[in-house]
DNA sequence: AATTATTTGAGACTCATTCACAATAAGGGC
DNA sequence: GCCCTTATTGTGAATGAGTCTCAAATAATT
C-alpha cells in the first residue's frame, strides 16, 4: 500500500472517519499533481479520468485534508481558492501576480523563525499561516 | 478643511473620481473607528447616524479606498472580509484567533525587510501583502 | 441654464460553497 | 458472508458575499 494511502487511512481513523473510495479518488487527485488547483480543475480532472465523485464530496474531502495538514488553501485574492498537497514539499509561501494571476513559492527561514517567535511573545499557539506577496511579476513589468 | 478630508479628495481626482457626499460619508465612517469592521457593519452604523447610503455604494468606495492604500482588506478566513483605515497607523500584520475570531496586531521590521528582500529577488514589484497567523489565543487555550 | 458624464440606489444576479435528505456503502459483530 | 447500525454520497436547492444593471439623481462643463 502506498504510503500516501497509508497517510489518508491515519489521518480519517483519527478523524473517526471512514476510509471510502472517492475520499481516496480526491486524495490520489491532489496529491499526484503539482499544480495550484481548485475544486472545479479537480472535479473535472477526475471526471475527465472516468471517477465521477460529486463536487460536494470533494469539498468535503478538502475540508478533511485541509485540517490535517495534507493539503494549502490558497485564497488568491480573485475567484475560488486553490489547493496544493503538501506531501514531501518543503514548507513555502506565495507571490501572486495581480496581472496575469501566476504563483510563484518561495521559502524564508528566516521569516518563519521569526513568526514563531511574534507566535511565543503573544503566547498565541500558531496552527497555520498565510503569507502571500500581492504584485506585479517580472514579466508583467 | 480635514486632512483626512484633503486626502480623500486627493484620491478621487487622482482616479479621476468626483467627490461625492456618500464617499466622503463612508471614509469618514471608516477612518474615524480603528475596530476591524465588515462592510455590513460599517454600512448599519452609517444607517443608524441617519446616513442613508446604499450597500452597493459602501462596496464601490471601499474598492477605491483600498486600491489606494487608505484602508486594508483583512480576509479572516470565514465569512465576510474585514477592514481597518491605515491612517497615523503604523504597518502591521494579523494574528486571528480560529476558535473567538480574536484578531490581534502584530509588528514585526524584520520580516517586513525580508519579505522586501525576496520580492526584489524575483524581481517582483511588491504592491501589498498578505501575513496572517492562524491559531489559538492566549485565552481560548 | 443646458449639456454631458458620473454616481447612486434598488434589486436582480453571480458564483463559490454549504446544506438537506433520500439512497448507498462501510465497518463491526456474528 | 450477512446483518445491522451509522456514516457517506449525490443531487439539487439554498446561502451569502459581492457585483452588476439601469433608470434617476447629481456633479462638472459649456
Amino acid at each position: 500500500m502506498s504510503k500516501n494511502k497509508e497517510k489518508l487511512k491515519m489521518v480519517l481513523h483519527k478523524e473517526g472517519l471512514r476510509f471510502t473510495n472517492q475520499r481516496e479518488a480526491v486524495w490520489n487527485e491532489i496529491v499526484t499533481c503539482d499544480e495550484h488547483r481548485n475544486v472545479d480543475d479537480i472535479y473535472m480532472t477526475l471526471r475527465k479520468n472516468g471517477i465521477l465523485v460529486s463536487r460536494a464530496t470533494v469539498y468535503r474531502t478538502i475540508d478533511v485534508l485541509v485540517k490535517n495538514n495534507m493539503v494549502r488553501k490558497l485564497d488568491v485574492g480573485v475567484g475560488p481558492s486553490k489547493f496544493e498537497h503538501k506531501m514531501n514539499a518543503p514548507h513555502h509561501d506565495h507571490m501572486i501576480c495581480i496581472q496575469c494571476g501566476r504563483i510563484e513559492e518561495f521559502v524564508d527561514d528566516q521569516i518563519e523563525n521569526l513568526q514563531d517567535s511574534v507566535a511565543k511573545e503573544y503566547e498565541f499557539k500558531l496552527v497555520r499561516h498565510i503569507h502571500q506577496l500581492f504584485g506585479i511579476c517580472k514579466d508583467c513589468q
